[in-house]
DNA sequence: TTAACAAGTGTAATTAAAACACTTATATAT
DNA sequence: ATATATAAGTGTTTTAATTACACTTGTTAA
């Protein structure tokens, strides 16, 4: 151990989110207008410092619920990013966590307040600073973890149909999906719960709806059973 | 962006090597026995904290050299660990890394100086901190990095056999695996070189020394090919 | 009544993964 | 010199997973 409790070299610690939400069509993050220097006026991730009192998933929770209003969220950090002068003011090292989020959910007053907004992640604008690196690394993060958790219900409302389902994938992964094939591989898995219900919002015939069943996927889970999309 | 430059925020950076290496039969990692408080005679992983001339890649390969002294080593960052009180002397945050090295080449002299020793990771000792954690996401980080892409050759030697390739993989992925089929599987990715060259060591008969041809891997891997073993 | 629209459904073909056992080369012991 | 022991080397068959693919159903609105 090289040891060295010297105050001279600690840094800030911040904490940048990139919240990932779903419009039945596309990915979409959710992004600020800075309105401080430097950059102000460009567009950022979500992020604040950490704090004494808190350990890093703690200020990353709290940074979503300012922006968003809601709690409870799928996060998961990143990668930490310490590029000497990556924040012009001061020697900073900011962790990334991404989040899942209902996009119907969040509170759209709260991110007019922030000048926040949601874009597509195909048409984002250019970020301040390391953030756009950040999103890079997000996207394909949470392609790797949907494809082998079952996360990807947090971006759906809780009672889905199959297309909606099948959309999101397809979304996140950025490819066409067959439709029988996706189904199919859906309910191998057995992990959803066909509901009564139909959604009638999107065809004159309706479709099902469907709800992740999380506690039979747990009682599988520990049985050894794998999720893979 | 909740803005607060405020120093009394700030945190001491530490950074955390979880060093693997592989002796032909077991994957192992090297750790130091501290000699200062707290928890001094305890084990650790190797770690230092971050300058304000570097950053956080750079602090772990600095570490890295002093403990082993190689150099251009594969390093990952694994995750950052930051619970309050993790560290009983001043809030730390730690960024743990991996770095995978060829076990022969480690400059046997430093590490006696730095009372480390090399551990199987199936008895390994218990560790300070939250090392153990970092340590169990560090191996689960390694199995599927090794599996999708061509980094566990830098566990080998440069010319190596197919049976210590082989003997390699099972270590980390921890299970046994059909000769023939990890044979044929390694062949059809057609990313090794086979050198004229037999290593006489385990066998009367010798068996062929092979080498990793990153070039073509390159080449190929632009080429859209991608490595899955 | 029929035209339009998305929902819903199953099978065959292809590809990938897994299971499996004998022969070869060579050093050492008899 | 011959036999024995040891690890290297080598293909094929079986099984499982993935992919490709097209028509019918229910309902609303024209």
């Amino acid at each position: 151990m090289i040891h060295n409790y010297d105050s001279e070299d600690k840094a800030l610690l911040a904490v940048d989110c990139i919240i990932f939400g779903f419009d039945q069509e596309e990915l979409k993050i959710l992004l600020v207008k800075r309105d401080f220097e430097p950059e102000k006026g460009m567009w950022s991730l979500m992020g604040g410092f950490l704090k004494r009192s808190e350990n890093l998933d703690e200020a990353a929770e709290r940074i979503l619920l300012h922006l968003t209003g809601i709690n409870n969220v799928y996060l998961e950090q990143l990668h930490s990013y310490s590029k000497i002068d990556r924040d012009p003011v001061e020697r900073t090292v900011s962790v990334a966590y991404f989040a899942l989020i209902n996009i119907e959910e969040h509170n759209k007053e709260l991110i007019k307040q922030y000048s926040a907004q949601w874009f597509n992640i195909s048409n984002a604008p250019g970020l301040i600073f390391d953030h756009e690196m950040m999103v890079k690394k997000a996207i394909s993060r949470l392609r790797y973890r949907t494809s082998t958790v079952p996360i990807g219900f947090e971006l759906l409302p809780q009672k889905f149909t199959m297309r909606q389902l099948q959309k999101m994938y397809e979304a996140i992964l950025g490819e066409k999906l067959d439709k029988r094939n996706f189904i199919n591989k859906i309910n191998s898995l057995d992990i959803l719960r066909k509901l009564d219900e139909k959604d009638m919002e999107s065809s004159k015939k309706g479709s099902f709806l469907y709800t992740f069943d999380e506690q039979k996927y747990k009682r599988k889970a520990a049985d050894g059973f794998s999720f893979k999309l």
